[in-house]
This record gives C-alpha cells, sequence and structure tokens, in this order.
RNA sequence: GGCCCCAUCGUCUAGUUAGGUCUAGGACAUCGGAUUUUCAUUCCGGUAACAGGGGUUCAAAUCCCCUUGGGGUCACCA
C-alpha cells in the first residue's frame, strides 16, 4: 500500500511558518515514498469566505513548490477535500458508533458537565463522564429525543483499556482510559467536532502516516479509540517537535509578535524586513505581515530554497556535516526517523545564511527576474522595463554580489535607479567626509575637472586616475575614496567604487558632484 | 493542578536505539587575524555544551531511578 500523508489546514487567511514546516515534512514523506500527499481542509466552522482564508495557505504551498496530489483546485479520487462538503460521512459514522453502542447521546447540559468539572478540580480528583444518560432506557431517550430535549454525542471510552501508539518520532507513548473523559464526537446540532471529522476523513482518505506537530499528542488516544470505535486500520503517527520562537521553546505564534520585535534574534531580520517592506508600500508594523508567516518572507524577497532549507534543518539533520539541502535532496533523504524530539526555535540568523548560500547560486537571469519585481513596486523602475533598464539592473546586481542576500537587498544600491535631487546623502559621515576637511572641496573640484577630461570612463582608468592623483597630491585614499562615494551615491559603503562610478557614467557622476560640492560649500559658511 | 512530551555550546544540531574510537564533531552567531579602496564576500584561528543527584558497569553524554527546569494540552475550537 502506498503512503498517503495530508496536511489539513484551517483556512484563518494565513500560512504560519510553523505549520509549513509540518506540511513540508508530511510532503517530504510522501514523496521519498512515492506516494501522495494530500491537502484537506479542516473547514468545520463554516467560514463565510473560504475562498479569501485559503487562497494565501495555497499560495504558500505554490511560492514553496510543494504541490499536492488531491485536495483543493486539483480535486483526486476521494473528493471532496473540504470537511464542509464531507457532513454525509460524518452522520454515517455517528450512526455507526451509535448503532454499536460504542457511543451515546448524552443529555446532559453544558452547565452541568462544567460544574462537575469543577468540583472535581476543587477536590483534586481526575474528571471523568458522568455518564448518567447511560442509565436511561431505550424508551427513555428517545421521549427525550421527542421531546426535543438536547443532547451531544460522546465516545464511550472504554475504562480500563489502554492506548498505546508507536510513534516514528517519540517511540511509545501510553495513555491510559480510565483517566479520560468521554470526548463529544458530535455537537447538539449534530455537526461533528474535529477528533470525529478527523478520524473519518482520515480513514476515508486511506491515510497512512498522520504526521502532525507535537500540540496534537494529546488528541491522539481519542483518535486511536474512534477509530477502533469505528473498525478502521490506525494509521501510523509521528509527532513532530512544533517551531518555537527564536531564544525560546514556546510554540510560534501570530499574537506574540510584539514580543518578538524586542528579541535580539529577531533584531536583524525586523530591520531586513521593515527596510524593504516600506519601500514597497507595505506597513512593517501591520498586523497582516510578519515572520510568523510565510508570505512575509516572500514579499521580503527571500527564495523558497533558502526558506525550505531553513524549514528542514528545523528539528531534523542528515548527519553531523550536511547543512544545505535542495527540495530534490530534501526529497531522496529525508526520513521520520532522524527527526528530534525535542522543540527547535528559529534562528533568524541562519535562515539568513541559508537564504544568502542559495542566492549567491542562483543564475544571473533569475536574480534580475527577483528584483525587477521589488523595483517596480518601489517605483524605481517603469512597470515595463525596457531592454536598456533591464541591462542596468542585471548590472547593478552583478555589482551588488553577496551584498544581495535576498531580493529586497536591491534597494539598498537604489543611488543607481533615483534622480540626482532624490538621491539622499548620509548626513553624519558627508560631514565628517565632505564639509569638515578643508581640502575635500579642492580636492573634488580636481577630481571633476578631470573625470570630464578622461578617455574612457571604465573602472579601469577610473581606478588609474584615483591612485595617481592621490599620489599626486599626496593625500591617502582613504581621504579621497570615501568623500568621493559619498558624493556620487549618498553612502559612506558600498560596491566597488570604480566600477559604480561607471555604471553611474561620466555625466551623472559630474553632476552628482557639483551638485554635492555645492551642498558642502553652502554647509560651510 | 491532571495527563503527556522534552532536556548536548548563545542558537540549530551530530553522538543516545546496539555503553568504550567523545580530552564531545559540524553549522549559524560571536571574538581575533589575513585579503580588499569602503562594506560585503572569502580564508585562517579562538571562546563556548553533556541540567543536578543517585545507581548499574572495568567503563555512561549514551542504560535505570529521582529531582529540577522547560513545553504542550486539558471546549458542544481546530
Amino acid at each position: 500500500m502506498s503512503v498517503r500523508t495530508r496536511f489539513a489546514p484551517s483556512p484563518t487567511g494565513y500560512m504560519h511558518i510553523g505549520g509549513m514546516r509540518t506540511a513540508l515534512f508530511c510532503w517530504l514523506w510522501a514523496r521519498r515514498n512515492r506516494g501522495q500527499f494530500i491537502l484537506r481542509i479542516d473547514d468545520t466552522d463554516q467560514q463565510r469566505n473560504i475562498d479569501a482564508a485559503l487562497g494565501p495557505i495555497l499560495d504558500a504551498f505554490r511560492w514553496l513548490g510543494l504541490d499536492w496530489d488531491e485536495g483543493p483546485e486539483v480535486g483526486g479520487p476521494y473528493a471532496p477535500y473540504f470537511q464542509s462538503q464531507r457532513r454525509a460521512s460524518y452522520d454515517a459514522a455517528l450512526k455507526k458508533l451509535l448503532d454499536a453502542g460504542r457511543a451515546y447521546r448524552d443529555f446532559e447540559t453544558p452547565e452541568e458537565t462544567q460544574a462537575q468539572r469543577e468540583a472535581a478540580e476543587k477536590e483534586k480528583r481526575v474528571y471523568i463522564s458522568s455518564r448518567a444518560s447511560l442509565s436511561l432506557s431505550n424508551d427513555e431517550v428517545l421521549q427525550r429525543i421527542a421531546e426535543g430535549r438536547a443532547f451531544v454525542v460522546r465516545l464511550l471510552v472504554p475504562r480500563g483499556d489502554k492506548v498505546v501508539i508507536d510513534d516514528h518520532v517519540r517511540g511509545r507513548v501510553e495513555w491510559d482510559c480510565s483517566l479520560m473523559p468521554d470526548p463529544v464526537v458530535a455537537r447538539s446540532d449534530g455537526s461533528p467536532l474535529y477528533n470525529f471529522a478527523t478520524v473519518v476523513d482520515d480513514a476515508a482518505l486511506e491515510i497512512t502516516h498522520v504526521i502532525r506537530a507535537e500540540e496534537h499528542l494529546p488528541n491522539t488516544p481519542i483518535q486511536v479509540l474512534l477509530h477502533r470505535a469505528l473498525g478502521n486500520k490506525t494509521p501510523e503517527w509521528a509527532h513532530i517537535p512544533y517551531v518555537a520562537s527564536p531564544g525560546g521553546k514556546e510554540k510560534m505564534s501570530k499574537r506574540k509578535i510584539d514580543k518578538y520585535r524586542t528579541n535580539p534574534q529577531f533584531q536583524k531580520l525586523f530591520e531586513l524586513g521593515d527596510q524593504v517592506l516600506s519601500r514597497i508600500g507595505i506597513d512593517p508594523r501591520s498586523d497582516a505581515l510578519s515572520p510568523v508567516m510565510v508570505a512575509y518572507y516572500q514579499q521580503v524577497g527571500f527564495l523558497p530554497a533558502g526558506v525550505l532549507n531553513a524549514l528542514v534543518r528545523l528539528g531534523w539533520s542528515l548527519d553531523d556535516q550536511a547543512e544545505f539541502f535542495s527540495l530534490e535532496d530534501m526529497e531522496q533523504k529525508f526520513t521520520l526517523e532522524r527527526v528530534i524530539k525535542s522543540a527547535a526555535g528559529l534562528d533568524p540568523d541562519k535562515l539568513l545564511s541559508f537564504q544568502a548560500h542559495w542566492m549567491s547560486q542562483l543564475p544571473a537571469s533569475e536574480k534580475l527576474d527577483g528584483c525587477l519585481p521589488f523595483l517596480k513596486k518601489a517605483g524605481l523602475i517603469d512597470d515595463e522595463a525596457d531592454p536598456s533598464t533591464r541591462d542596468r539592473v542585471a548590472s547593478v546586481i552583478e555589482l551588488a554580489g553577496d551584498r544581495l542576500r535576498v531580493f529586497g537587498d536591491i534597494f539598498q544600491l537604489d543611488e543607481f535607479f533615483v534622480v540626482d535631487e532624490d538621491l539622499k546623502i548620509d548626513d553624519k559621515n558627508f560631514q565628517k567626509r565632505v564639509v569638515k576637511p578643508e581640502n575635500a572641496i579642492d580636492l573634488l573640484r580636481d577630481l571633476q575637472k578631470r573625470f570630464s577630461n578622461l578617455t574612457d570612463f571604465v573602472a579601469g582608468p577610473i581606478h588609474d586616475l584615483l591612485q595617481g592623483f592621490s599620489a599626486e597630491k599626496q593625500v591617502k585614499v582613504g581621504d579621497v575614496f570615501p568623500a568621493l562615494r559619498l558624493c556620487v551615491t549618498g553612502k559612506a559603503q558600498g560596491a566597488d567604487l570604480f566600477k559604480s562610478l561607471e555604471l553611474l557614467g561620466r555625466e551623472c557622476v559630474v553632476r552628482r558632484m557639483d551638485r554635492a560640492i555645492g551642498l558642502a560649500e553652502s554647509q560651510r559658511v
């Protein structure tokens, strides 16, 4: 029988980075075994707008290149893949349970149940269901139903039994059934609860391996019992650790994002993200996007390969050496047996380092295709980039070299795209290197003249000119280069100065020097 | 609090199943140095961990027990 795994998100409007890691492991295990990966939508909540809430989730899968064999949009032999459309099978299973006496109608009111629970807690004893409704005769039950008395259906937990599983990650885990309350299987309106719907569907879809986050471990005995009561073959289990917040052990959560902002381990990522997002018209402080969501990384300009690599190394390793895995590598090498048991905190630094590695591996043409949308969104180039613009962007990318870790980093070299008037000059350094040094302005004037007369305005000759100039004037290159850089790029540091000058072009360089010299002079008086 | 899970450098991890080859390996981060016109890259080097206590054994990071700590979960949510 071929391996079938599933990922079952509820449509929440965004894809959680931790959920994505779970989904990746599911996908990997299916692919590795040449089985099927299924996307099932757990929407028993009846959301108003499922399409809108599901869209970002599917987008995340598509962005990372994780395809699904069955599920939304693609359908499949076990359709439908939305729990909201599978009610008939839950009703049938419910009837089966009731008929077999494995479940019972509980007429206790929620208040009564709650009171018992509180009483148990007060007396420090374990709460288990009273099962008062179980002593009702068949006729009495029928009568109450006829009277329209509300009831829920509860699974009759076989007290005295044990549930034992052999988890692929955790090994043997067992629970004592005499400690378990009878779980509600169907609400008073007849609709199924999560644990029940999950079990019915996992069986119906012939899921062989339930790979999910550890937080579901407490659900497992209930689901095992349900499978048994229904006469299903129980799937195999693998409870993988959840993704923790950086430097901590708590589950990463969307709601704690403000706390993460103050987390030193998150600093670099937030700085990068804030800088990029603000350039493309997204409010970095908005709740709509945060590092907890997969979309965040896409928006900032991460590569699927970088994100995927970071995710797979969270709780999984191949050996004591390997760090870099392409999706193909993972597919070949992933095993559940090498998934670690303890929770792993997302490490933004390491994520960035994986990202930088995969970016350095990316062919120039793909870097270009990646950067273009960012420059367009920022209004730095036209939406219809003509060939000469594309060439220019390609040259800047080449010049950027390793400085381009994410596509959004292209904004660090915005001096090649802004018009002179919009060029912002780093004032602090400008004061220090241009305004304050007495000879700076004269030197720059002289240099400007020589640039105008240079036959070929390309990196090599510019380099020679600059070297000769500083030798002739008997000044250190450190007194000339930074000042020049500030004038033409506005920045104290950046890519290769000579190539930058060449790319900017003589006219632009001369113009910007003019402007900067004028600025410095006005500030001297 | 009940139930369950977890515990190796700051972080991600290798080593634990079959105890010795572990004076505990790698990566990220960090610190130093080299290269470079700056920054980045690259290269070299350093700092840095078996939570504690008992056993078992010739021998324990590895097996057992306890303690401590961390976490998950306790709904007519998913």
